[in-house]
DNA sequence: GAATGTGAACACATTCACAGCT
DNA sequence: AGCTGTGAATGTGTTCACATTC
């Protein structure tokens, strides 16, 4: 159904209506409408239809939208209704330990399958029953256990090679966390969390405060 | 100088420009190009004169940008140049401790002068030589200390309530990594960083592949 | 000659406004 | 009557192309 192209933050709030309408539905409110989607998101109800448009008649006139089939059909476009991703979290550092013990991914589809570390001292170790392999194996072990992601929690001066490493063992997507730059060949689905930005990013206006 | 309004997009990409030309620095290049830093970064030379020039006039022609002149007024611009921001870390959980030892924070300027949480069982134990306070302390521990980031790694169930109360203790911006919507006053700074939005979005591209 | 800086053109994203449906 | 869905208008961001500068 898409009539144009969709807009790469479209995706992003799909994810909030998402969460939203989960709520919701868990309150036992059996129609929703674009307003009232409009209220608990933030998110203008122009918008809300229009990001929706693009996938789609999901509504009906004079009800909104049926709750429950909206988040079906959401978890749909997200590719999250039935596919459960295999993750493979690479870096068992501070970080990786705690994006390893985030609950929120498995709840939404998302598996971690293995932990790579390039460390002597943590490889063998394990974490809530998976052991820590050696980084040297992920090639070998993605073709026992085929990873959909990788998520990539290195130091920045390895997040290069590591990223190269994930995509010889066929990995698809990756999120960095690292604080750098990645060049990749453009299939590969690349994003990045980076911290020091978004910390510069309220510095800036922060100081324009100031 | 800003002729036209300055696009968000804008000042997360001075943070990437900036930790490019620190490198280069670094690498004792006096001089650097729009077309050099476009190869490492990844964005286009257009974009990068684009960027800076909503700024001020940073080059020269036939020379580029003088390397160490253009850090010292990104810097300026970002904000961190001078300024010590004063960070508050809420919440000492996994994600919270991972966060409170990343040391790129300090590196850039932001120093986490407090820790705080709501789990009577972290309250008054040490974080690497700062003691965990009770978050119902933060308004008044903020009197003493005047915070200007807080830093949100709480449940998402708890994150309104306690970003309300961050904005009661006077500060300004937050950084929230909670995985829901925080509704504030459009006087507050308000980023997110939301892991399961960055998945469900590779999630979405993954799925057209297949 | 080789770079910047920037009006103008273009592409992308949001918002408006209302026809159409139930 | 009250909602959705969507052309059209607007607003925002990016790219082009070149006059200008050293």
């Amino acid at each position: 159904m898409p009539k144009h192209t969709i807009p790469q933050t479209t995706i992003y709030r799909l994810s909030l209506y998402l969460r939203a309408l989960e709520r919701l539905e868990k309150e036992g409110k059996e129609y929703i409408s674009s307003f009232v989607l409009s209220v608990k998101t933030g998110i203008s109800s122009h918008q809300i239809r229009r990001d929706l448009s693009y996938f789609g008649k999901f509504g009906k006139s004079r009800l909104g939208y049926r709750t429950n089939i909206l988040v079906k059909n959401i978890r749909k476009i997200l590719g999250i209704d039935t596919h459960r991703w295999k993750v493979a979290l690479i870096g068992a550092g501070n970080l990786g330990r705690a994006l390893f013990s985030y609950r929120g991914f498995r709840e939404r589809g998302f598996f971690i399958k293995a932990v790579f570390d390039a460390d002597p001292r943590k490889i063998g170790k394990k974490l809530n029953g998976i052991k820590i392999e050696n980084i040297k194996n992920l090639i070998n072990s993605a073709k026992e256990e085929k990873f959909d992601i990788a998520i990539l929690a290195v130091p920045a001066d390895y997040a290069q090679e590591t990223a190269e490493k994930a995509v010889k063992a066929g990995i698809k997507a990756i999120l960095n966390f690292a604080p750098v730059r990645i060049n990749l060949s453009s299939a590969i689905i690349l994003r990045n969390v980076d911290l020091s930005m978004e910390l510069e990013n309220l510095s800036f206006h922060l100081s324009k405060l100031k």
